[in-house]
DNA sequence: TTTTGATATACTGTTATTCGAATATAAGAA
DNA sequence: TTCTTATATTCGAATAACAGTATATCAAAA
């Protein structure tokens, strides 16, 4: 069922610490300590959320040096989904 | 926290039942009977996915006689944030 | 090769979601 | 009012999601 995989990628986004992690993705790459000081939550919690971001694909990684950096695999449609979503809820 | 509630509107979104419901409404409103007879699950559990959806304010009834008309309260933003969310994870 | 800094994983208790079953309510017809 | 059709609610059990703590891994430096 193509809703399922359409749950799942909603299921992904519904989560206010997820949420926090793109939305400082939205503005560029990031190593997981900048992400860390950013969003409010300990080092676990942060790779657990990454983990499942991106285990979606919505997010992947480089490592450089010791720091993985982070990035939105498709940027330009979350924003869109983002950018309506925020006008529906408002 | 506005990134608690986007999340909540994100997990709203986040069942395959609720979205097989919203698909239908997208083509206009519909009684639950005729929700029941076409996403495959029970009248109980249709109702409350029904709750839930309203409970978010995406979806509002009209009574007409005995029966309970569902529709979108904003269907426009609904539509982009579907097709945005197919092209991000097909 | 040991240490250090960066990140991930495993485990656990708690809370939230989910569905089915049974029952309740509500509106109109008889 | 009683019956019927349409829809909602309540309850319970199973499962899934969550965050914290502790520990593990991994890359580079010393």
């Amino acid at each position: 069922m193509e809703n399922k995989k359409l749950s799942q990628y909603f299921k992904a986004l519904a989560h206010p610490t997820r949420i926090a992690i793109i939305v400082q993705l939205l503005a560029g790459k990031k190593c997981v300590t900048k992400i860390e000081a950013i969003v409010k939550a300990r080092q676990a919690n942060i790779s657990q959320h990454l983990t499942i971001l991106k285990s979606c694909q919505i997010v992947d990684f480089k490592q450089e040096g010791k720091q993985k950096c982070y990035f939105l695999i498709n940027p330009k449609p979350l924003k869109k989904i983002f950018s309506y979503t925020r006008e529906t809820c408002k």
